[in-house]
DNA sequence: TCTAATGTCTACTAATTCAATAAAGTATAT
DNA sequence: ATATACTTTATTGAATTAGTAGACATTAGA
């Protein structure tokens, strides 16, 4: 019942770019958004990758360029992510609602194992197609602020001001 | 989110095993377990093993032996086995309630991503922790029952009727 | 125009986990 | 005795995961 690095980061990446956004930041460049956490830099850098080929985040290239979320956050569901990045979401294949396939037991109609990854496919994709980016980027943000924690990327890379 | 073949195997034998002991059987051999889905003998048996020094099967030795569920259904829930063989249920280890451990993001309290990673696996928690190897069995059996489905180990395995 | 910062893309690899196989040994019913 | 079955440890092959490396393209700004 695992989610993979490779999961783990690329939503890290998304909220991240969520809550840039929310605060004004155009873009973010890969090592901005890498060094918060100490993530391994090119390793986030594919995953970004695959994630602007599927359509989720765009870039602007040379200096000062960076990622950006070019799609809007409330079209963007956690399950989504998941699926792209590690796969389907139920535990076994027979039990997959986006990716079935058979398994070993002889018949589906009456496999008690079946029966109970059903239900606990159906209970994780009910959190994960229900949640989207947007709802995470709000109570991320509500409780920083509540808790007077500075927000990242509040001020622009480029002493922004000048000009 | 994935059950390995190890969990996979581990519950379709003790859900065997508890179809078995319902149906009056004393004990079964692995090859008869394993010979109603074509699973790999010998891992199966590795597995058997370790279910059995974890409390939850015993054996009875030499020719005509077998395995036999030796605590009570209701007793034996999914999770529990789950966890044994797959480890934590959670997605992240910092979203585990029985194995935590931190994670990659800076400030826990203010991590979107566990925040939804903990509704996962408390959901998924809620059905596993929840179900017992008794009620599998239970509506495995009804349901094999109702569509006339032959259940299996209904004859023992020596002509037990003589002596 | 030059340079530094940044994304692009492909290839490679190291580490880990998963899934299984092998084989020599022990126990037991008949 | 002997066939059947569990016991135990070692080994291995394959797949997946997690990352590294490097040559290249693009852009901002001095």
């Amino acid at each position: 019942m695992h989610l993979t690095k490779k999961g783990e980061y690329a939503l890290r990446a998304l909220i991240n770019l969520g809550i840039a956004k929310e605060v004004g930041r155009e873009h973010v460049s890969v090592s901005e958004l890498t060094g918060l956490s100490q993530l391994p830099l090119k390793y986030v850098e594919q995953i970004l990758h695959q994630l602007r080929l599927a359509g989720y985040v765009d870039t602007r290239r040379g200096k000062y360029g960076g990622y950006f979320l070019c799609k809007p956050m409330s079209q963007i569901k956690i399950g989504e992510i998941v699926r792209l990045l590690d796969g389907p979401l139920a535990p076994i294949s027979c039990a997959s609602q986006t990716a079935y396939a058979r398994c070993s037991c002889p018949d589906e109609a009456h496999c008690g194992l079946r029966m109970v990854m059903v239900d606990v496919r159906n209970a994780i994709a009910n959190i994960l197609d229900r949640y989207s980016l947007a709802d995470i980027v709000e109570v991320t943000m509500r409780k920083m602020r509540r808790d007077k924690i500075p927000l990242p990327f509040s001020k622009p890379e480029r002493a922004a001001g000048r000009a």
